[in-house]
DNA sequence: TAGATTGTTAATCGATTAACAATC
DNA sequence: TAGATTGTTAATCGATTAACAATC
């Protein structure tokens, strides 16, 4: 006899559909704050920037959440999709690197609001070192590894000068993290387990200055 | 008889290579920084993170700037991937939302270094306007248009709340911005002849949620 | 020449789109 | 029932990978 497992095991989401499942929450906890009870795959791809097909298709990854004829659930839909993404239990960060942008994201008030929990920040800077930033201390760089096994951060976000940020890193993923969000400027290797966003300002530009390339091209 | 072309005209690069020639471009200066003069596909592919095989693939649509059994020079390959994404001239940068992290990026050195000019900054916050960060005075937002207008801004980094994203995007399209860096937590409708890049904080992590979520699911 | 390494081709793989049967 | 809208299928499209001929 089958039993129903815990958490219903679906085929593998795939990567393009996990990087879209954030937008559909915002666009979800966007309609629910205008008063949507119920949302159509028209309106819903429409408030995520997205085409209805793409949406539906992302959806049946999941899971079948929607009525046909009628449409979806805003508030159940939002609480699938969290569940999704693996929100239903807090995710605990850890910061490294409060310069000008670490200082920044660390006071970044949608942490908490989102279900992580910004347990511990860490710089090299003396100067730092001790300070307190957004409610935190900032421990030394010299006690990273402890500080985040005994803080039970799963995730970092890395925010150090690039020359570093390797070996950050590399402690980083000895201490137990397995997702890291680079804001250095290069390429981090890491062990199959862990997984790496980057954000780059300097590339983002980058990309969008190829697109605007033809303007201007011979100078002016 | 055939022109040479000023700019030699190739294929189209596809938007998953040009996406990837930022991280080529750091990886050139880094082995130049070190004081590599010739490097492989194996080298470069090695620092840029990704195989010799994309790599060779990627820059292919590019033209043909290394030697059969020797190598790429270091330094023509920079240039050329620098001439591919349109670095060749200099392009302006408006900055929408001096809060917390418009500052920051504001302060960011790397605009200069890598070909960007911040020319205006521009915010609705009375108690901001009037003020200078990085040496530019903040503008009214009331004057957004007029003000990119002037400076010749063609593409813009958008540090706003969400609620005023869409309504501020659209004055810059209408002033002549092409290409908008998209740090409010929204999706942004803008006609085609304008790209849009998304950078969110809260997704990223909710991506990296996912890949943890299999820990910790029942809780602790 | 022999060894090395590119640039390209062809095969595989994954993502997107469009159409429609299922069903509310 | 008739109209609406989902979930799924099949076709198209684009990206990645691996192998190798070209050539330095």
């Amino acid at each position: 006899m089958e039993r129903e497992p815990t958490v219903p095991q679906r085929r593998a989401v795939p990567p393009a559909t996990v990087a879209r499942l954030p937008g559909y929450l915002r666009a979800l906890e966007a309609l629910a704050a205008g008063g949507s009870v119920l949302t159509s795959s028209d309106a819903l791809a429409a408030q995520a920037g997205v085409s209805p097909a793409q949406l539906r298709k992302d959806l049946s990854f999941l899971g079948s959440y929607g009525r046909r004829g009628v449409g979806y659930d805003v508030a159940h839909l939002r609480e699938q999709v969290a569940v999704a993404l693996g929100l239903s239990s807090e995710r605990r960060v850890v910061l490294v690197g409060v310069g000008n942008l670490g200082h920044a994201l660390a006071g970044y008030a949608g942490f908490a609001a989102r279900g992580f929990a910004l347990v511990a920040l860490v710089d090299a800077d003396p100067g730092v070192v001790g300070t307190v930033v957004a409610g935190l201390p900032v421990h030394p760089v010299a006690d990273l590894g402890r500080v985040v096994a005994t803080s039970g951060a799963t995730i970092a976000v890395l925010a150090t000068p690039a020359a570093v940020a390797q070996e950050v890193c590399d402690t980083l993923v000895d201490a137990g993290v397995v997702g890291v969000l680079n804001f250095a400027p290069c390429a981090l290797r890491v062990p199959s387990h862990v997984d790496v966003r980057a954000v780059d300002l300097a590339s983002e530009l980058q990309i969008l200055a190829f697109h605007d390339r033809r303007r201007s091209a011979d100078g002016a």
